[in-house]
DNA sequence: CCAGAATTAATGCAATTGCATCTATATAAA
DNA sequence: TTTATATAGATGCAATTGCATTAATTCTGG
């Protein structure tokens, strides 16, 4: 736990464990939309930020904050979105560079359909496999591993 | 912990760290490789592989089964690899379809050189964030989320 | 008010990924 | 054998990502 330029054996154990079963989870998920014909799981971080924002919207920026995808990657990811008709972009008042991304009725129903299918996924692949302690245990374990760390 | 189409609180919050942690991680990570000059992760874990194969060399399809990688993908990332001489194609004695990857000198020793980077990274966003116990806890749970899931 | 620095978002271009397909060889079946 | 099928690996083309830069404001210090 002190820090090493080398890592322990259990540093190194855990990291590979994160680092496989992450890409896995994300492909099994990734391909369960696919074969329900619908968008990648980009959209849906996205979709879920702007439908729990509500009327209000979000900027651009806070999407970024919230998902941490890069800020080309949003900006093209919202003019597909928008290309789509599930996002609106709307200019701000206050603020002459900006604009807010907001929801569309159809950006909720796609999310929705999303969810149907996202939401198994995590209920298979980790719902199925832990039980409610072990899923906290691993939550408060991730969670120190955030970047700044918290406890939480 | 049983089948449901809707996944538990519990079961969302795990699976949203472990997206989020991991995310972060591997950037992270590749940001200090690129920093040092240093080609990106998934350079290393087929850099990797190779060193533990050592001479015999291992096939392009076995690097797919141990990388998780797509076979275009590694089909392209062999083939920079080649172009920076740190691997070599060997044909093969009893299938003239395939073809055997050796790592070079300089593939060994760029591997060694990304691991000074990438084994500080290790170090200092696991090693230093939870004990010995801890790692093996997060090892043996993650285990379980394994595609087939296993317990090891 | 004005010049310089900072912030917000978009974009040209190169590299990489994803998809579908293709070539070549090997294996199985008739 | 001959033919069909499966496996190994490469590749054309479209979509996405990454990088660097740009354009348009806004903010800040004289």
């Amino acid at each position: 736990m002190t820090e090493q330029a080398t890592p322990s054996p259990e540093a190194i154990k855990a990291w590979a464990r994160l680092m496989r079963v992450s890409r896995q989870l994300i492909e099994h998920a990734e391909e369960a939309l696919k074969e329900g014909g619908l968008p990648p799981l980009a959209w849906y971080d996205v979709l879920h930020e702007l439908a729990e924002a509500g009327e209000g919207g979000l900027r651009p920026f806070q999407l970024i904050e919230r998902t941490l995808f890069a800020q080309y990657n949003i900006s093209r990811l919202l003019a597909r979105l928008e290309a789509d008709g599930l996002v609106e972009k709307l200019p701000v008042a206050d603020d002459g560079r900006g604009q807010t991304i907001r929801i569309t009725a159809n950006g909720r129903d796609t999310r929705r359909r999303m969810w149907a299918i996202y939401g198994r996924s995590i209920a298979e692949l980790v719902g199925a496999r832990l039980s409610a302690d072990e899923l906290n245990m691993v939550s408060a374990l991730l969670g120190r591993l955030r970047y700044p760390p918290a406890s939480d």
